[in-house]
DNA sequence: CGTCGTCTTGATCTTTCTCAACCTGTGTGG
DNA sequence: CCACACAGGTTGAGAAAGATCAAGACGACG
């Protein structure tokens, strides 16, 4: 998919809008492809890119005190949001962000993009900080155990999330993460959710079969 | 104090040093202070105004779906950052801001401030989106239980925000809500610090008083 | 001095974490 | 093409942690 791409009206992205892409003019960011899996950046390694999500969806980890290998996932990052915009401001990223799906991300080096704000001026650099401010307002606090039950956080999450009685499709894991529980605790709490009947849920894939019942246990 | 006591030198504001107020220009922002327990602005309510931290910190909130009335506390915003930021970007605050102590803070309305912006140009536009960067890398994800115990993740609070052997002062059910449990959860972690000779707790302050045995606790 | 909000303490019960085994779909190599 | 190993997911039983409910203590403030 070249640069251009997206240059029809509305649909283009902020980026490639203040870029002037439609007059003509180069896009700072070039895109590429990713495979599900795959580590963008790592926490507190150098920081010299920073990509924005065309398709798909990164989740950013970070480790809470000397925790074990992985911390934990605390944000997910999707199409029309930043990812590691934070090499604008400091040295080391801030978060380790891998591709949940498969991905199209249009990168730019840091040195490059610094320099593409000061060449474009203000209205690049407007666009920068809506698409940061955006993704932050977008990141809610993780629930925790005091915000209602397993169940009714799932619950919660099925109903904001679902599009077309359809669950994201991401790791298990990263959903238990992001609800702030463990992976086992989702698992009984889907399990419990079939069993209602709010949903039907197989190893690959949740359905929402009975939004109301769904809603009620999100609500209770 | 007058927004020109920040002029010297490294100790001026980033918005006044955007804004050139060493060279004799006005900063967009004029200083204003509120009491302890103060709201600044609610949640969804219309969004009209910024504010910059200079003194004190700010605690925000955000109503967790049909939640009851408070929501919990999910970030605090201290001396450099900016507050209320998405009004740039949004018609409503996405949270609710409250002063935990007594504040000294620069406000803008947004209308001004977009008008400053596009007078000064790059530099001011640059400066607010290294704020908004900073502030949002330092935000942390709230800790759920399974990033240990309730002790250990306050242990492992008061050795990050413990300055001089005195925890911040803030109400403790501010804290408790950060730290993903309850305030008599967080009462409780208190009294087990305590027993154990790490700190000495009343009931307006929190002193440190044997650092290695809370580091312990911290690492365990 | 009395009231109120915040914090603390206590007893009890539910939840969920822990540890372990097992399942299942995917990918690999023979 | 099949057997196998592996990662991610599920299920189960048990224990420990934290939530809940309730009452009391302390400090602030009028």
């Amino acid at each position: 998919m070249p640069s251009d791409a997206t240059l029809d009206g509305s649909k283009q992205c902020p980026i490639g809008r203040a870029a002037g892409c439609g007059a003509g003019r180069r896009c700072p960011m070039s895109p590429r492809t990713y495979e599900a899996g795959a580590m963008l950046c790592g926490e507190s390694s150098a920081a010299e890119r920073l990509w924005y999500v065309q398709h798909g969806s990164v989740a950013l980890f970070r480790e809470t005190g000397d925790q074990r290998g992985a911390g934990v996932p605390w944000a997910v990052r999707r199409p029309g949001q930043l990812v590691g915009d934070e090499c604008l401001v400091q040295e080391g990223y801030s978060d380790t962000a891998v591709a949940l799906t498969q991905v199209t991300l249009c990168v730019a080096s840091r040195d490059s993009f610094n320099q593409w704000i000061d060449n474009v001026g203000v209205v690049a650099s407007r666009a920068v900080m809506g698409l940061v401010i955006s993704a932050r307002c977008a990141d809610g606090p993780r629930p925790t155990s005091a915000e209602g039950s397993a169940v009714r956080r799932v619950a919660r999450w099925l109903a904001d999330e679902a599009r077309d009685g359809r669950a994201p499709e991401m790791p298990r894991g990263v959903v238990a993460g992001l609800l702030g529980m463990l992976p086992e605790t989702f698992s009984r709490a889907l399990s419990r959710l079939s069993v209602m009947g709010a949903i039907k849920s197989t190893r690959r894939e949740i359905r929402v079969v009975d939004a109301d019942v769904l809603m009620a246990v999100a609500a209770e």
